[in-house]
DNA sequence: GTTTGCGTTCGAGCGCGCTCGAAGCCCTAG
DNA sequence: CTAGGGCTTCGAGCGCGCTCGAACGCAAAC
């Protein structure tokens, strides 16, 4: 299973201060210790999202999922993989529209490798742009309230 | 100027690889070196925004802008430090809804500090879990990344 | 046997944050 | 004198990503 190895990076990548979250831990351990197949609201549960948006998801053509005798949704370990990944992407802003596209690359066949390579290689530097934008707005807002916590002298501005 | 002061915290809490970007920079100096009244395209330029945006924060109630004699927005220095502030809060994800709070508890006086400081700290815990959900997302895909860049073995994944 | 509960499909609706178009005013350049 | 450009107001429209409601099916519990 390389979800231990994946959630050792993320940790470390995190550093030390507040603890993981649940929910983050949860994304990460794609379906190993749950059950294999799936129902719809397991894999909601799984995901922390809602049944509605499970079946948007498979309706936007992200992912196919299988019908049981009573039609009920039956989701194989293959289909929770992919949501999980899914929702990783979905989670750090990648649009619908690309995701739709990458499945279909991978639908594909292999041949379409080197392309969703680029699509994965372009969201890591969106990513990391937006975290460093973020910073930048933590930065600012911590400024804000040292401005108003850390003083009561004649700097506190108007806004 | 505690621009100054704003930026290399900021920078500092950046670290290393890639340099900070010319916007980055430019919305954090909060108009130092800029005219003093300022014409609304001014105003957009300066904060990578459109016309159409600042008229619809206008409307909105997130800041008052003055006219000249021909009917034309005037922005002096005060509406631009508060559109500084306000379109970084944007950035770092603030909804409208919170700003229009917050500029109201601004424009009530002094008395409402205490709630803008726990706007504030609320807002910096909001940007700290958002950067922490990303990095993580960053990891996994940097992780997606090197199993199909740094192997051609068996264990490329379907997805 | 009826109620409760979880599932189904389908299409419509919504919240957010812009974004745009129309019609008009004023100034300046050619 | 006219054309162009930049501004004004106002209301409507849009793209995104869900989110929901209606009408229905099946099954286990009471």
């Amino acid at each position: 299973m390389a979800t231990d190895d994946l959630m050792t990076r993320a940790l470390d990548a995190l550093g030390d201060d507040a603890p993981l979250s649940v929910e983050a831990i949860h994304s990460l351990t794609d379906a190993a210790h749950v059950p294999e197949p799936m129902t719809i609201a397991e894999v909601a549960d799984l995901l922390d999202i809602s049944p509605h948006t499970l079946r948007y998801y498979e309706r936007a053509g992200l992912v196919e999922v299988a019908r049981d005798g009573y039609g009920h949704r039956v989701y194989d370990a293959a289909a929770v993989r992919r949501l999980v990944f899914l929702t990783r992407m979905r989670l750090s802003g990648m649009p619908m529209r690309d995701l739709q596209h990458y499945v279909a690359l991978v639908d594909a066949g292999t041949e379409t490798v080197p392309e969703r390579l680029d699509m994965l290689l372009e969201h890591r530097d969106t990513i990391r742009r937006r975290i460093r934008e973020l910073t930048l707005s933590l930065a600012a807002t911590e400024y804000k309230i040292a401005t108003y916590g850390g003083s009561t002298g004649p700097d506190v501005q108007d806004l």
